[in-house]
RNA sequence: GGGGUCUUAGCUCAGCUGGGAGAGCAUCUGCCUUACAAGCAGAGGGUCAUAGGUUCGAGCCCUAUAGGCCCCACCA
């Protein structure tokens, strides 16, 4: 045991103990070890973070919670693994080597493939390892030793043989199909990337000219003009009254050359727009599916940089510029009827922001509906469950409506597509590894597809990819499945539901039985951090100001699962202000047990603050357990806050000063193994929000231990539990309440002792008063206190308080004034009239007492007799007063 | 259009299976009481959005309304 500091400085600690924990290999999980052991496996994979990401808040909080849970195991006795990584994040990264080579005049395509990927993976290389770096000074507790990368050889190998088997499945398929393509990224990305923003638009009427008929038209309403040139039809509704007749026609398709007939389909909605609608296959989702109805030719207008490629006067022309300048031709033709301004939602690419240009264009799509089906059975049978529950319906919704998802990119950062095609004869081969010779005609020109996969196609393997799956490795058939999976909202879709039907089809199994939702971490003004806003707060700035186990709290207090919250430097001080609050006990009671006197203390020595305070902080420990069971991470914390600050600062070590300033004696000893049991008990519950200050306490307590963070959770114990004991504190501190009350409505200093009677008619009552008068005359600012049966010897000057079953009385001679003194009197009356007024009101509605369960009755009883006491006293002093 | 969620003290938020409304910050009043002024002791402050309903009893459950936020969706 060594003396602590004066005041608590993070910085100093916290990397001092990361690096303890370190090379303790603590943070180590073993399956052989779990196995030999018999400990029960808790997992919890942690959600890889971009290595292009620098720590934000999200990680922050989302870390500190998977950090929590996994403290909480490991100390419960789990084997318990928290499996680290990183994900290559194909986009994100691709767009950040580019940027670099840019910056050096280098162009992508001047490098070639090979020397691309070079180029890139020494980009991971060099900031790769950045965020992990980050991720330590948050204190994570996790196995780095297995630390894995999504493009690493097992998740490689993974992902390899995931494709194979669902296209081998029929899963996997490759064809031409419309998808979102972004024009300024170059690849097409999948529904899930697509944002959906309002924007203010108009809505153009065009006039087409009806074949044959001279001086009639079809009107119809477009948001987006430029892509009449690839018009192959216009659709009506085939119930629409007014367009029957039309229905066959063939109209002039405007600014160009071609012919396209007025076809008839349910998709038009008759009571939106004209009820015409211009049908444009391959430019537009709806357009697609109707033009597919219809057997319609597809006509791309666009190139990859959605510039105008029909021939014509708008070739060349970017979709913007080709748009008004088809817009001017159409006024000039006299065939623009009107403009209207419409707002209306653009599909944008969630990354870069473009909007999106829908294409028809060759990409690997995945089935969903089968692999939905076991999905959805996952959440209903309860083998799957979200905290909290609603969003369950959001998990359910996206599944119930998803369509096949598109998994090729045209990148070149990623998972490359394992299909191969023949030079010679065409044929495709999709193969584990590169086939020598195509197995069709034997030819040697094989050509690897181009494409890399969506950087979610691996993601979505990671609870069983990072523990060695397709092999039954010891850690897959330890760790698997997982437990419980951390993170936000925002990123169901794109990850937990992936993983979810990944899991079942690959293992047979749910990749984790909880799904925890978190929600954003905003800036005060409730705004979303963002680089653009540049309301970001550094969590590593908030560490370095004020330690990560306030920052770990300021993230954890008052959060409840699927909530934003908001950030408040005031509040990391407040946290901060604990953690010191924190130190300060243990270096008062350290100094303490310096001085402790020798022997050996057992449950029996204790005096009754010692075993209220052991019966509370037991009581404590199993509230907090089964709120960490339920995930209730924000209301533990508070508890554990209000426990150590309140009961176990404000009043245990109180009332205990007095005795530590004894001699040696049993009372002593009593007291300071008391307070030292009690602050072991806290510092564990509180370990897993608050890691550094706990261990450091912790250590330079005991001797017996190396580290917190392999101790035993407090489990409740019922020798500890001294109900008779909690109740006399509780009348003790009412007590006390009521002098400190009495005392500053006169103004009295403290400095001022005085003397205090407490007079009652319960033996017991004075029982108890007996046994505490050392610290109740401490607490309550007693010169002497008096304990007796009446009022006989107090003299007229005296201030009163009334307590259950109890009067204090406080003589004051002087400073007693009886206005003030009746004013308290009245409104204590006042107040109790009301408590008296529902109380009788409760117990005599015949249906309550009738009704309500027993215990609430006799407790409503108890609270009844109590009133009433405390009223007639409260009276008799009033009548003494003349009022 | 569908779904979700929120509305609680001046501010930011908790409130577990329904049983006397809580915290932090802010405000006011006293205190440097030898662990802590990053502190101690007190105090004020809420028709829990509104209206109905269920119940002996509703901040909590049900219905509707208003407002805020979010997600999904192919109305060109």
């Amino acid at each position: 045991m060594k003396e602590l500091e004066k005041t608590y400085n993070p910085a100093e600690i916290e990397d001092r103990l990361y690096r303890k924990w370190l090379d303790g290999k603590y943070f180590h999980a073993d399956a052989a070890r779990g196995k030999r052991e018999g400990k029960k496996p808790f997992t919890i994979v942690m959600p890889p973070p971009n290595i292009t990401g620098q720590l934000h808040m999200g990680h922050a909080l989302d870390n500190t919670m998977q950090d929590i849970l996994i403290r909480y195991k490991r100390m419960q006795g789990y084997e318990a693994l928290w499996q680290p990584g990183t994900d290559h994040a194909a986009i994100a990264t691709e767009v950040k080597v580019i940027d670099k080579l840019k910056s050096e005049g280098i162009e992508k395509h001047d490098l070639g493939r090979e020397g691309f990927l070079k180029r890139a993976w020494e980009w991971k290389e060099e900031y790769g390892s950045r965020i992990v770096k980050q991720l330590h000074k948050l204190g994570s507790s996790a196995d780095w030793d297995r630390e894995r990368f999504t493009m690493d050889e097992g998740c490689s190998e993974a992902v390899l043989e995931v494709f194979n088997r669902l296209y081998e499945k029929g899963y996997i398929y490759k064809g031409s199909r419309i998808i979102n393509w972004c024009p300024v990224c170059q690849t097409s990305i999948s529904d899930a990337e697509v944002e959906h923003v309002e924007q203010d638009g108009f809505f153009w009427h065009i006039n087409y000219p009806i074949v044959g008929e001279e001086g009639r038209f079809v009107e119809i309403a477009t948001t987006r003009p430029e892509t009449m040139l690839g018009d192959t039809a216009v659709a009506v509704n085939p119930e629409d009254e007014r367009y029957r007749d039309l229905i066959g026609k063939m109209l002039k398709l405007p600014l160009t050359d071609r012919e396209i007939p007025v076809i008839a389909d349910e998709y038009v909605d008759k009571e939106f727009g004209t009820g015409c609608v211009k049908i444009t296959p391959a430019h537009d989702p709806n357009d697609f599916e109707v033009g597919k109805r219809h057997g319609l030719e597809e006509i791309c207008i666009m190139n990859d940089d959605a510039t105008i490629s029909a021939p014509g006067k708008y070739q060349g022309m970017d979709r913007y510029e080709a748009r008004k300048a088809i817009v001017e031709d159409l006024k000039a033709q006299g065939l623009l009827v009107k403009v209207v301004p419409h707002s209306h939602n653009v599909g944008t690419h969630d990354r870069c922001k473009t909007t999106v240009e829908p294409m028809v264009k060759p990409q690997w799509f995945v089935r969903m509906d089968e692999m939905a089906k076991p999905a959805i059975e996952a959440l209903k049978s309860g083998r799957l469950k979200f905290v909290p529950e609603s969003f369950g319906k959001t998990y359910l919704h996206w599944l119930e409506g998803i369509r096949d998802w598109c998994i090729s990119r045209q990148l070149w950062w990623g998972h490359r597509i394992p299909a191969w095609y023949c030079d010679d004869c065409g044929e495709m081969t999709v193969a584990r590894t590169a086939p020598q010779a195509c197995p069709k005609c034997g030819g040697t020109h094989l050509r690897q597809d181009e494409d890399t996969l969506d950087t979610w196609f691996s993601s979505a393997l990671w609870p069983f990819s990072t523990l060695g799956w397709p092999e039954k490795t010891p850690e897959y058939e330890y760790f698997y499945p997982t437990d419980v999976l951390v993170t936000g909202y925002d990123i169901i879709f794109f990850w937990v539901i992936r993983m979810v039907f990944s899991g079942l089809e690959q293992t047979g199994k749910e990749p984790f039985s909880t799904v925890l939702i978190h929600g954003l971490v905003r800036d005060s003004q409730g705004r979303k951090m963002s680089k653009s806003l540049g309301n970001g707060i550094d969590p590593l700035e908030v560490i370095d100001k004020y330690g990560a186990d306030a920052l770990r709290m300021t993230l954890m207090t008052g959060n409840a699962p699927g909530n934003d919250m908001r950030f408040y430097w005031e509040h990391v001080e407040a946290s901060r202000n604990f953690a010191n609050k924190i130190w300060n006990a243990s270096r008062f009671i350290m100094m303490n047990m310096e001085k402790a006197p020798a022997g050996e203390v057992s449950l029996s020595d204790l005096a009754m603050p010692d075993r209220w305070i052991l019966s509370r902080v037991n009581t404590l420990a199993k509230d907090v357990t089964e709120n960490m069971d339920k995930y209730e991470l924000g209301i533990a914390l508070q508890k554990i806050y209000d426990f150590i600050w309140e009961e176990f600062c404000d009043w245990y070590i109180e009332m205990v000063k007095p005795r530590l300033r004894e001699e040696d004696n049993t009372e002593k000893a009593a007291a300071i193994w008391t307070l030292k049991t009690v602050l072991i008990q806290s510092l564990k519950l509180l370990h897993p929000y608050m890691p550094f200050i706990t261990e450091e306490i912790f250590c330079n307590l005991q001797d017996e231990e190396e580290t917190i963070m392999v101790s035993a959770w407090p489990v409740y114990r019922p020798e500890w539990n001294f109900a008779g004991e909690e109740k006399a504190v509780e009348t003790i501190k009412e007590a006390v309440r009521a002098i400190r009350n009495v005392r500053t409505s006169m103004n009295v200093p403290p400095s001022r002792k005085a003397r205090v009677y407490v007079v009652s008619e319960k033996e017991e009552l004075l029982g108890i008063f007996e046994k505490s008068r050392l610290f109740f005359a401490t607490l309550g600012y007693a010169s002497e206190v008096i304990l007796q049966r009446d009022k006989s010897g107090i003299g007229e000057g005296a201030v009163s308080a009334v307590t259950p079953g109890a009067v204090i009385y406080i003589p004051m001679e002087e400073l007693v004034d009886l206005e003030k003194e009746t004013e308290r009197l009245k409104k204590e009356e006042e107040r109790l009239e009301k408590e008296l007024a529902r109380s009788r009101g409760m117990l005599n509605n015949e249906k309550f007492v009738s009704r309500a369960p027993q215990a609430k009755i006799d407790e409503e009883r108890a609270k009844l007799e109590k009133y009433e006491q405390m009223m007639a006293q409260v009276k008799e002093h009033l009548a003494q007063l003349g009022r």
